[in-house]
DNA sequence: GAATTTATTTAGGTAACCCTAAATTGGATT
DNA sequence: AATCCAATTTAGGGTTACCTAAATAAATTC
């Protein structure tokens, strides 16, 4: 395996952004870093190849970045850790979400594995994460269930009233963007409003705006009954 | 006056140090300081030049280094935040010395104010601070007193027509050094000229010059009322 | 007090991250 | 097919923070 034994905080950063780009659109490019991190697509450019070259991220040319199976698993960890540290400081410490969220992503880096485990215990202990197995097991059994609690379906395929989340967007390029740009991301909250004979356009609501989407728009949309 | 600003990591390591060699030895010469970081001589030299330049530490050329008034203030509250992470990781979550040290290192430079203080009232809930015996303590609610003379908040929550005054920058990377090239430092005023609609964007002036600032920028300053 | 050892500084590198500006490239539009 | 635009890459810089090696100053020892 990739004997990558460190990664300094940025690195680390950038493998978890990757992952959340990809949870959320399917696919993580060089921009939707750079807008996420608040970089320069040079920078995310090179750090992609400092990463490609420890073997935890792959790019073709001009492509999408994808992670390798090492570099998955980091980002997980790293995401884990995140989450535990987060519930730890919303829960036990009652620190508000915006700065347990802050928190979180600062410490993740440098916590040790016992501090993390004890944290965890400390969780379980007060019922504030409700399995037995590691956490790791918990979000993974949270993702699975995720996925499999409500069949997904494209968006045009929905009768008007309907409220549905957002799984996915299947489209590429400039499709997605704009998608993405009227906040059509993993877990928007839609409500069809209206449809046209042909069922095109269709009328929705998305975070309290109206938006006509048409046929050709929505078939890009994967989404679930919430 | 307070005309320090934001600290790496490593500039605050390098204070904390100064500090505890002060405590312990009486005074703090390159050497001490390159064997207790482990870093090379010519290292230390740098360091101390950059934090002289910015007025938190003095040093007479082949003499000790000291520590200025601001520059002391800081490494001590660095160092009690150390202690604060420290107790609690050994006392509530029952870490063992040497990582909970470890631990506490790595964390000091990124815990927000609100997740220190709710460590403090966490250990004096459960009797592992007194007030009295503890200078940590004391310490720990003078920040408290400070932050309740005048509350931080966002810059982003404030309304047009209040003048205030920059406590912190909680951005990290990329944005932060944006932020501070904007003149945005600890002690600077900011007078909010502007709001657009959704707050996005808001007009500033900051030491004579008009600023306008991202909704998500103005977030990351924290200010209170001057 | 001269020689030797130790401390400090200077000089010259390197790597990680970040930037802006200027090429490329690929997908869309026409 | 030619054009345009957005995304990506390349080129060229800058800062922080570390290093080794060499020069210089201070302290110690003989």
């Amino acid at each position: 395996m990739g004997e990558t034994f460190v990664l300094s905080e940025s690195m680390e950063d950038y493998l978890e952004t990757i992952l959340n780009l990809i949870k959320q659109n399917g696919s993580a490019r060089v921009t939707d870093i750079a807008r996420t991190m608040e970089v320069a697509a040079s920078s995310v450019n090179e750090s992609i190849n400092r990463l490609s070259a420890r073997g935890l991220v792959e790019q073709e040319k001009y492509g999408p970045i994808k992670l390798t199976a090492a570099g998955r698993e980091w980002a997980e960890r790293i995401d884990c850790t995140h989450q535990i540290i987060y519930l730890f400081l919303e829960k036990i410490l009652g620190i508000d979400p915006e700065t347990a969220d802050r928190d979180a992503c600062a410490i993740e880096h440098d916590l040790s594995q016992k501090s993390f485990k004890a944290m965890v215990d400390f969780l379980l202990a007060n019922g504030h994460l409700t399995e037995q197995s590691c956490a790791l097991a918990i979000l993974a059994k949270k993702e699975e269930a995720d996925g499999m609690a409500a069949k997904e379906v494209m968006l045009n395929d929905l009768a008007v009233g309907s409220t549905v989340e957002v799984v996915k967007l299947t489209s590429k390029g400039a499709l997605k963007r704009k998608l993405m740009d009227m906040g059509l991301n993993r877990g928007a909250k839609i409500e069809v409003k209206g449809k046209a004979p042909m069922g095109d356009p269709i009328e929705v609501k998305v975070r309290g705006y109206s938006l006509s989407l048409r046929k050709k728009e929505a078939e890009e949309i994967m989404v679930r009954e919430v």
